[in-house]
RNA sequence: GCCCGGGUGGCGGAACUGGUAGACGCGCUAGACUCAAAAUCUAGUGGUAGCAAUACCGUGCGGGUUCGAUUCCCGCCCCGGGCACCA
């Protein structure tokens, strides 16, 4: 009988649907594991191979451990809040949901196809109000919620009031304005709307006007991971920046303990250094200056102030408020002038010019240690939003100082000696200081601690420790989104009651922008008739917190019970790209910090371990058109000619040979084409890239699967190398794995015949089989499934060769297969005699006693060099060890008084014997 | 520019804490079966020389440590990814 993969694979698909097999319990004497894969979005363009790789990944290890006696949660949901869906509704008219649902049915059958054994009872869609009931929820926990710093966790905004009324606060300096200070009487005479107004400075989710990341393409905000190099991350449109009323949430309150956290979790060391960076702390000393003939004082941050000596000029940001005070009446044009100029260049123009400009303002700082004057310059490379928004600038040690004091032809005042060359700044902290008074012959690094000290105890300015972070903006002027549980009155925001939850998404008829720039809800006169907020939350809002929804998905009192999140905990694995770095996994992170900190839940960190598997890359097929014209030219040829590439449909290409005909008719261009061959026929390009229907380079799951079966694709996909690599899709080698199933199949089955029977195993026999297990159970541990599909191909060419059909052997090793091949295995294991699914059996353990190697290697060093390396028989007696060696004599010697006769010489691992 | 990864056959990739480099698969070559093809099976497959046994060379390049280095150290080169006026 053949190996007819579609009809066992359709057949246990049904069964184990039908069966309810991957239904999960929150309780059990086993225990548990929570496998997740970040769920989708569910785009209109389907899956292609690359998709597949994370998620048969997780299902390879969610089987694993569940054949290893774990309670296994491996769940699967949709993302399905988005801008494309809303895009295309503005295109077609279609409402979002409609075109949600039909893309959500398209991924469930594609990942239905391969074999998944998600536990589709509990799937989540951020879209359906039943969930997003309690993203809004969550997020009003948000609002009502501030930061704590001296007991460094988020608290009940009531308690703050209550501090308030108590002390005013001036324990508790406000995140959002931390010169204001008031007293608990000042606090108590405040009228409603103050009041509410300062309590907004301190809400961990909070409106304010900011300097946002406008995209007028999209009509819309972007969060800062949201844009990259200036323009968008969806779609490459400009952004600038704008002032609008937004929603903030306080991430900065968060900055160390995320920073902290990253301690405690198991991400990779590049996925760590990612989210450092991001939240980039760094430690400096805020200093003050003073102004000549000026009251105001300026305030810098630096975190070499090793190097104040070498201070010759000073920069504010274009922004600066202090600019108006201190501009000189001759330079006023100027820095007039200046300031209108940098206002009006977005955030991409700065980037992409990097022009050096400034303006001089006329006046001067005076230097806190030696009073020297120095002259105060206004320019955009200084940036507002960062420390003080003024710098103290030296020019030998950083290089923009650097350039700057070039341009503006600004004296340079060399600290760092022969360190500094004159033609280009160096950072480092090694020089011994020159021109620098009192740390004179000090090294800059043992200067640092000497300096911030001496301007601590001056009063000249104290430590700080600074982020990058930004607060993360968390709104949109969308529709196709969560409707903010808001209502406004007399200008300040209030919470909706609970009880109102869910605020369901109205219907509009019309998803253009509102009257001035608002979201498409603006325009319902219901909606704003009741003074409901008009913007909604960003796509990264619902998934957020999914992965709690998972524990418990139909709680419709609770965003899951407290007996779920305690029974589940955190994620074990979590598996994911890297895309997610800064955006996704930074949000999860904080809202699980917050909930945690209002005691919701009792664990801090969301994801325990995390794997990024790489992407597939495709294999694209270029053809040659020869410029201007309709010809097209082999790839051998194409030097001959002014030509422009283009890429083909790789599946009109059989390896580099292109299928003329079948171009001919993909495209009503092409249908008169003409070809200069090279041999008879025409030769593709190639290139590696992304794979990406764009480039007409993807291959769709569905036909491999069709073509060669799940359990194949499944563990090609695997095979094809490390799951953290990227590596391109060959169709080609998936022939290895197909071949390797089919010798599996006829271990069991010689062509009509069944040939497995109840002989007792060999030796040999077991021997392979159990170091099989030993190394697919290491593998599957590790995520080195690459390696351990090799060991099912070792095993079962031993096998066949052996020409072992033993049933001993052959049931321990379909289950072991089973995690990575599910279908096959349920099969033969029923064709073994077996009712119960194959899932519920226990994973093979390996005996140590079959993998003594045959041979002992052991090398010896005699007088700590090695001399020969000593080999025998394991199963021999220890009379007959045999070797051989270099130098005899001392080996001979050696071996007398251990009873050993003769010698092999084999390089192998290294023991000291001493002689 | 800075910070992470990584460079191993024609290709994807193996190699435990330094110990027979190239597992496994693709591809390729030869053979068996077949009228033929497909499928399957067998053998071979890092390079050079040789009928052969074998010898020499080989893990990006140049040095070093070691009895022994793909693995550790120093200096370069190249590729992939991330960050990029963060003072």
């Amino acid at each position: 009988m053949d190996y007819k993969f579609r009809e066992i694979e359709k057949k246990w698909q049904k069964k184990w649907k039908d069966s309810k097999i991957y239904h999960v319990k929150n309780d059990s004497s086993k225990p548990k594991s929570y496998v997740l894969d970040m769920f989708p979005y569910p785009s209109g363009t389907g899956l292609h191979v690359g998709h597949p790789l994370g998620y048969i990944a997780s299902d390879v290890y969610s089987r694993y451990k569940r054949l290893k006696g774990f309670n296994v949660l491996h769940p699967m949901g949709f993302d399905a809040f988005g801008l494309p869906a809303e895009q295309y509704a503005i295109e077609t008219g279609q409402h979002p949901a409609t075109t949600t649902d039909n893309n959500i049915e398209t991924f469930k059958k594609q990942m239905d196809n391969i074999g998944f054994c998600f536990d589709w009872s509990r799937e989540v869609r951020t879209s359906e109000p039943n969930y997003y009931h309690w993203t809004q929820w969550i997020f009003l926990k948000l609002f009502n919620s501030w930061y704590n710093r001296q007991e460094k966790q988020a608290q009940s905004i009531d308690t703050l009031v209550q501090l308030f009324e108590k002390e005013g606060n001036k324990n508790h300096e406000c995140p959002g304005d931390e010169q204001h200070k008031f007293t608990s009487e000042q606090w108590k005479s405040l009228n409603e709307k103050t009041q509410q107004d300062i309590l907004m400075n301190y809400r961990l989710a909070y409106s304010g006007v900011g300097e946002v990341n406008w995209c007028e393409a999209l009509g819309t905000v972007l969060a800062n991971d949201e844009v990259v190099n200036g323009v968008s991350e969806r779609g490459g449109h400009p952004v600038i920046k704008k002032k609008l009323r937004q929603w903030y949430l306080r991430i900065t309150e968060y900055a160390d303990r995320l920073l902290e956290g990253l301690k405690s979790v198991d991400f990779s060391e590049a996925m760590k250094e990612m989210q450092s960076n991001w939240i980039g702390r760094s430690e400096g000393v805020d200093i003050k200056f003073n102004i000549k003939n000026h009251e105001e004082n300026m305030v810098v941050y630096t975190t070499r102030p090793d190097t104040i000596f070498g201070v010759d000029f000073m920069v504010l940001a274009p922004e600066h408020e202090l600019i108006n005070q201190i501009k000189t009446k001759e330079e006023e044009n100027k820095v007039d002038q200046y300031v209108a100029y940098a206002r009006g260049r977005s955030e991409r123009e700065r980037i992409a010019e990097k022009k050096i400009t400034g303006c001089f303002t006329g006046s001067y700082a005076i230097n806190p240690l030696n009073g020297k004057e120095i002259p105060i310059w206004i320019s955009e490379y200084v940036l507002s939003g960062y420390g003080t928004g003024a710098v103290m600038a030296v020019p030998c040690g950083d290089e923009r100082d650097h350039r700057f004091a070039k341009h503006f032809n600004i004296p340079i005042t060399n600290i760092i000696g022969s360190y500094y060359n004159g033609e280009e700044a160096n950072p480092t902290k090694d020089a011994t200081l020159q021109n620098s008074e009192f740390l004179n012959g000090i090294k800059m690094e043992d200067a640092l601690p000497l300096i911030s000290d001496k301007i601590e105890e001056k009063g000249l300015g104290q430590r700080k420790i600074n982020f990058k972070m930004r607060d993360a903006s968390f709104s949109r002027q969308r529709y196709w989104g969560e409707p903010f549980p808001i209502k406004w009155k007399n200008g300040n925001a209030y919470a909706l009651d609970e009880k109102d939850l869910p605020l369901e998404l109205p219907h509009v008829e019309t998803y253009q922008p509102g009257p001035e720039g608002e979201g498409p809800l603006a325009n319902i006169s219901d909606w704003t008739s009741k003074n409901l907020e008009t913007n909604t939350m960003p796509g990264y809002a619902g998934s957020s917190w999914y992965f709690l929804r998972y524990m418990d998905p139909h709680n419709n009192q609770e965003f899951a019970s407290k007996e779920a999140t305690e029974y589940w905990n955190q994620v074990d694995v979590y598996v994911g790209g890297t895309e997610h770095a800064v955006g996704h996994l930074l949000y999860s992170r904080l809202w699980t910090k917050v909930l945690f900190d209002l005691g919701y839940i009792n664990f801090e960190e969301p994801f325990k371990k995390l794997i990024n598997q790489g992407k597939i890359t495709g294999d694209s097929r270029l053809v040659y058109r020869i410029h201007g014209t309709n010809k097209f030219v082999s790839k051998g040829l194409k030097n001959d000619y002014k030509t422009d590439p283009l890429h083909v449909n790789v599946n009109f290409v059989d390896g580099f040979e292109l299928d003329t005909e079948a171009f001919k008719s993909w495209k009503p261009e092409f249908k008169d084409a003409e070809f200069i061959l090279e041999d008879g026929k025409y030769i593709c390009d190639s290139a590696i890239e992304k794979m990406s229907k764009s480039l007409y380079n993807t291959v769709n799951p569905d036909a491999v699967v069709e073509e060669y079966g799940a359990d194949t694709f499944r563990m090609y996909e695997m095979f094809l190398g490390p799951i953290e690599q990227s590596k391109p899709w060959d169709t080609k080698g998936i022939e290895g794995v197909s071949r390797f199933l089919k010798k599996l199949w006829r271990l069991f089955y010689d062509r009509e015949e069944w040939i497995v029977n109840n002989e007792k195993a060999t030796e040999a026999e077991l021997r392979i089989l159990h170091k099989t297990i030993k190394k697919i159970t290491e593998d599957s541990e590790n995520f080195s499934f690459n390696t351990a599909v090799s060991q099912f191909m070792i095993c079962v060419n031993e096998l066949t060769s052996l020409k072992s059909h033993k049933k001993e052997i052959l049931e321990p090793l379909i289950i072991s297969l089973t995690p990575y091949a599910p279908h096959i295995s349920e099969e033969l294991w029923h064709l073994l005699g077996h009712e119960d699914s194959i899932l519920n059996t226990d994973f093979p353990i390996y005996d140590e006693k079959y993998l003594k190697e045959s041979t002992v290697t052991y090398p010896i060093a005699i007088n700590g060099k090695t001399r020969l390396t000593l080999s025998f028989d394991a199963e021999a007696d220890k009379e007959t060890i045999k070797a051989t060696v270099l130098d005899n004599e001392v080996v001979e010697k050696w071996i007398e008084g251990k009873n050993i006769r003769k010698f092999i010489l084999v390089p192998g691992r290294m023991i000291n014997v001493v002689v």
